[in-house]
DNA sequence: CACAAGATGTTAACGGCGTCAACTTCAGGA
DNA sequence: TCCTGAAGTTGACGCCGTTAACATCTTGTG
């Protein structure tokens, strides 16, 4: 596997299997996870469908990696925006601010990015390597990194006294469904068509909601 | 278009359209929406796949009807769920309790209706009718027959001073999204393999803390 | 350095799907 | 009666995922 040596065309690829998810990430950020096609993805990468059954048990698999690249792709977004969140004085109020930058961060990343995130939260299979069915426990849980700066924030609340900690159970569920749901309802729901500036207030008023539910 | 007169096997089926979407509602409960394929509905009706093309512009509309279906039964799930609630003598009790059912029985509809759960909030391509584009809005908006009764019993608790009037805008989003999303976490999401009964806590958990945050 | 062997890509084909065009059968009113 | 339109059929097209068999490049070893 050398490194790529400038030749102009050659018949093996050299990373096809990056190449084909890139593709299949475009078409998914287009059109959601019913629209990355295999025979379309190598299409676009310029070989044949059948090539991409070196590098991915089916079109099954495929569409996991590009669900792995959306989940990172959310991640990504929210520590971003958190990391743009200002310290402050009191470590309390700074975890309020932090959850609500949580949540807000979550539903803006669906909103600009629906394929993706559509994609990210897509159903999948579940049977693609087919070789060694059995084993399979680190990669398919990605745990979700985003998940852990959400547990962190809610422990700072505990931590701070501003969340009574007979609370704490479940908090991260309770909070996650909360924003989940509330950008599938914004997706492909019954807000779809609600203009942005009342779209964002009911964001804003939804995440109060939850955060008052949580702290007290 | 006379009523079924105990021919045995007739050219004309008689009530084709409710047959195949019939058909279709039993594979979405199987499978969910990506399952419900015309050719195979008109299969297990008995009839040719262009057979529906008389009753239904194309797949998206047979799909659509589908979901339609899905969400009646959403809908008449959670109703039942209410009407089995006892009365109470404090109306703000009862306000609350009515709350809870309703998350309690949206989710429990999509534990036990996987298929029909997601058939109903599945997307779905917008442009069936192809012929008169450009006005629908009675249809299309099928309003949610759930919802008007969560609706209701928000008001109700304003009304017995259970929530304060300032929370009550966007507070059925922020409920509604706070079981949609749980169920969808639960579905196909993180939650997925979670043992029943530590699911349920869950559940019970995660209403609390968005009930907490409503009423106060 | 030659070369076998494995990794990587190609062509050809199969069945299934959604959909269209053209034809056939049936039912009900002039 | 017959004829017209609604309801269903056959046949075909293109696209999809997938498999089998074949071609080509790359690489590790004698």
């Amino acid at each position: 596997m050398g490194a790529i040596t400038g030749g102009k065309s050659r018949y093996h690829h050299g990373d096809l299997r990056n190449a084909l998810i890139g593709a299949a990430v475009e078409l998914a950020a287009e059109g959601g996870p019913e629209r990355v096609v295999l025979r379309e993805a190598a299409r676009s990468v310029g070989v044949s469908p059948t090539a991409a059954y070196r590098h991915f048990s089916g079109q099954g698999d495929l569409l996991h990696a590009v669900k792995a690249r959306g989940q990172q792709a959310l991640a990504a977004s929210m520590t971003e925006a958190l990391h743009a969140l200002p310290r402050l004085d009191d470590p309390g109020e700074e975890a309020v601010r932090r959850a609500r930058a949580i949540g807000r961060g979550y539903v803006r990343f669906a909103i600009e990015h629906p394929g993706l995130f559509r994609t990210a939260f897509c159903r999948t299979t579940t049977e693609e390597p087919d070789a060694f069915t059995g084993l399979e426990a680190p990669d398919d849980r990605p745990e979700f990194a985003a998940f852990v700066e959400l547990s962190d924030t809610l422990d700072a609340l505990v931590a701070t006294g501003r969340m009574r900690p007979e609370n704490r159970p479940a908090a991260e569920v309770a909070a996650w469904s909360t924003v989940h749901g509330l950008s599938l309802l914004i997706l492909d729901g019954p807000l779809a068509r609600l203009p942005a500036d009342q779209r964002d207030a009911v964001v804003e008023r939804t995440i109060t909601t939850i955060v008052a539910g949580l702290v007290r």
